[in-house]
DNA sequence: CTTGACTCTGGACTATACTCCAGGGTGTAG
DNA sequence: CTACACCCTGGAGTATAGTCCAGAGTCAAG
């Protein structure tokens, strides 16, 4: 198989295969005598497990490592366990950040919208989007 | 003030300043004889302000637009409060997303705990992360 | 006038995950 | 043999929000 063959294959491009290549998400492709690419099944489900992890929020350098994983012929579940745990984490930092964001809107929404009541033609937001704060110091 | 004074005023690198500068962020610097950038506490406010818009989630390029409104004499709520929502909407997108990345994280992770009882050397999710797939097709 | 702290400009660099391109070679059907 | 689809490489470009740098000039105090 050929790499656009196995592109269509995966849904992925053409260029993003041969950019996993480059980053040493690949290992070595083997090759027809002209320079092309030949790829086998296994190539495809290498390829299909990138996609898995990378929609399970993981870098091309952390899928790099998970890769080396794979490679091993003992396939221990702890150091999965460990990076899967690891990103869970990240995952609700930026849950966490995320929501912080949303109420701080609201609370902005909810200025504005009072504003919008008054029919006050000024905005408070473009002069203090923090309602908390009052300026007087130094 | 210079620019330094201005920037631990404000809590941003000399560096920040001249960026929003060239971005277009900042209006015009009143200028030393000698080429100095001059700053009012006028030029101060308008930091903090992207400072805070920055801090709901906006862009350089979003907060660019807000500053514009900013400037005009008349300063409606209404355009302030539709971007309000456009980004409220926003981060509510990527709020979901990570909701359901955190979700299937947790498959996974049980997935791989479950193993981990068994003692199991090899790792499922190395092989098939997804375990509501079975491969059988073509 | 010298010194030292500060500032100036323009451009290169960081990270991430690719895409797009030119200019050329390959593979295969007819 | 020709045509046409496909493939090759290396490098540049995209977006975001800055940081870092060299080499030069400026400002204020002493």
């Amino acid at each position: 198989m050929q790499i656009g063959a196995v592109a269509k294959k995966v849904g992925l491009s053409v260029d993003a295969i041969r950019f996993y290549e480059r980053k040493a998400l690949r290992p070595r492709p083997a090759r027809t005598d002209g320079g092309f690419r030949r790829y086998a099944e296994n190539d495809v489900e290498t390829l299909e497990f990138i996609r898995r992890i990378q929609a399970l929020g993981f870098t091309l350098v952390e899928i790099r490592d998970l890769l080396e994983l794979r490679r091993s012929r003992l396939q221990p579940c702890t150091p999965v366990f460990r990076r899967l745990q690891g990103k869970l984490v990240q995952v609700r930092v930026k849950l966490a950040d995320l929501d912080r964001l949303e109420k701080e809107l609201q609370i902005a929404l909810r200025v504005c919208k009072r504003e919008l009541r008054k029919r006050s033609a000024h905005c408070p937001l473009l002069r203090d989007p923090n309602p908390k704060r009052h300026k007087d110091a130094k």
